[in-house]
DNA sequence: TTGAAAGCGCTACCAC
DNA sequence: GTGGTAGCGCTTTCAA
């Protein structure tokens, strides 16, 4: 294998016969160089091929043009939108992204955190596991005056800008879809009780029932643990075998819709005719089902963007940024699933 | 905003009264360094919260423990499930990833690379895109010393390792099921007639009707472009319209399949009975859709911890490797669209 | 077993 | 407009 040097600014130096500085400023074109100067580094360095090393660079400037985006999950449609948009943003400004997922683990998450803080990135980007409750390791980057942003899974109480989704107003327009399309008994298939996505969307689910004078009954409200297709059938099934079934159901996610669907349709139940199904994400999954499945579009690249662009905003300034929440529009996909009318 | 600088090594030094080099040493626990002062230095370095300045490290290394992937389009299950296996394997060995994207683009990979050889990575990991004909800008990694390794969608004659699936294999396999669950007359839906998957693929075809001696048929090969379900549609619909129809078709991609199947549903072809579909890639969809599709798993999260462990090595060995090709074994999943019988 | 010092490549300050 | 030089934090010779 063959090592070749790259060429440094001292070897453009040398062989130009000006000192480094000079080199160093014709390349970055400061100001009280001379243009005939500048023109001679410049064509120098490119013909011999000058890459800084940006290494050196970044020890130099002490940052490394590099943010960190911590998710719970790659393999997940959202999050790999997500971090889609953030590459998308972070090139666009001279960023790179380094990406790490805690695979719903605590214990993973902070190992990832500790290893991005130890100096390889400017700032961190964040969504937390399911098992994250307290967040002293992502305070450990505030502490050193390196930005956070936290989206999606979030934790409340940490003093960082957060992106969102807007999970009331979205399951609350979800909800009046179903109300709008002639459904008077809305179930509601949320996922855990403590998980604040979860809770919002409760809220919204109630909020739309409420005003809209329908009954709300705790035991159409069933609670997810994995947020799976296998709890989406059962659920359904749960839900179905009641004494008063429900007509319509709002699943918490598009795979626990996609085993509700599977448990309606394999026991005769007319979708969307006896019992409208509505999902949340979008995935692609809500557009090839059959039939297809009315979903919330969460705007997970638009997510990264943002998020991203909140981020750089914060290293520009250099702080480490306020409290503020910031909420994603979501969009309304209306498919075949609940199109009663 | 609190920027608290961060202990140095000189800190450590200068208050423990010791030189920095005894310091460094002590912590990197070197030999020819007394146990005491070992202790003391990391005993200090606990309580203050030392953290070495990874940058430093890096820059007096030339290496920066990150490891750089490309794929052409993120948002995609087999190359999240790729990323996802190499990450996990990367910081196994304490190594970081950097994600980019090409979007399919070449001027976006070529961009991407230069940004990474600049000086973030120690090595590539790279899936190019459609657009990539020709590698000269990979090979300035190696040019540098800097291993790369190639994977699923790669460049022939780039002296790189290189892990793939084994297409020809995959695509036989495929194809064979087709045949022993009776179907004689079977169509493939291609790729890009210029895509070194595709044409695998397409030999494993032809050699499986070969051996099989069954029938091959030129116009019973369409060639999709952008391998979208639109396109899949499209020719399902084109070859149940030939004067002799084929009654199964091996489509490139799910995606592809999705559409076929799509268009055959529509039509009222019944499917497995009239016409079998047969996906490849194991997507979300091919579980999800109905009728069940049949399809062939290509291991992504296997392939991403592979290609990162040979980099590793490579990297341990400070070589830029070989021009050797690793096959990434494949699974059959059938299920409901193939079954005739 | 320890210390002094060079130096990685670059930027930025201070002179001239 | 340009050159000299210090120094970022660390590792690693070379000396003692």
């Amino acid at each position: 294998m063959q090592d070749k040097r790259r060429i440094t600014l001292k070897d453009i130096a040398r062989d130009l016969g000006i000192s480094i500085s000079t080199a160093s400023r014709a390349l970055n074109s400061y100001s009280g160089i001379s243009d005939e100067t500048i023109k001679m580094v410049k064509d120098y360095a490119e013909k011999h091929n000058y890459v800084p090393n940006s290494i050196a660079v970044n020890f130099r400037k002490n940052k490394t043009l590099t943010i960190g985006m911590i998710v719970p999950e790659l393999v997940h449609h959202f999050f790999s939108s997500v971090i889609s948009g953030a590459i998308s943003e972070a090139n666009k400004q001279g960023y790179r992204l380094l990406v790490s997922q805690s695979d719903e683990s605590l214990n993973n998450e902070i190992r990832a955190c500790r290893s991005m803080l130890a100096g390889s990135v400017d700032g961190l980007i964040i969504s937390i596991s399911n098992e994250t409750q307290e967040g002293s390791h992502i305070r450990e980057f505030l502490d050193e005056g390196k930005p956070v942003i936290q989206f999606d899974k979030i934790i409340e109480n940490l003093k960082t800008p957060k992106v969102i989704t807007d999970d009331f107003e979205s399951a609350y327009i979800a909800v009046k879809h179903l109300i709008d399309q002639g459904y008077k008994k809305i179930a509601h298939i949320n996922g855990r009780k403590e998980v604040k996505n979860s809770i919002d969307r409760l809220q919204g689910y109630k909020q739309a029932l409420l005003d809209h004078r329908l009954e709300f009954r705790e035991d159409w409200v069933p609670h997810c643990t994995d947020i799976s297709e296998k709890e989406g059938f059962d659920y359904a099934q749960q839900l179905m075998n009641l004494p008063t079934p429900p007509d319509a159901i709002f699943c918490i996610t598009d795979l626990v819709a996609l085993g509700a669907l599977n448990f309606l349709k394999k026991n005769g139940y007319k979708v969307p005719q006896e019992v409208g199904v509505m999902g949340f994400s979008n995935w692609k999954i809500a557009e090839v089902v059959g039939p297809g499945l009315s979903s919330v579009d969460q705007h997970g690249f638009e997510m990264g963007e943002k998020a991203t662009s909140l981020l750089l905003e914060l290293l520009k300034e250099g702080l480490t940024g306020e409290n503020k929440t910031y909420k994603i529009d979501t969009d309304l996909v209306i498919r075949e699933s609940t199109q009663k009318s």
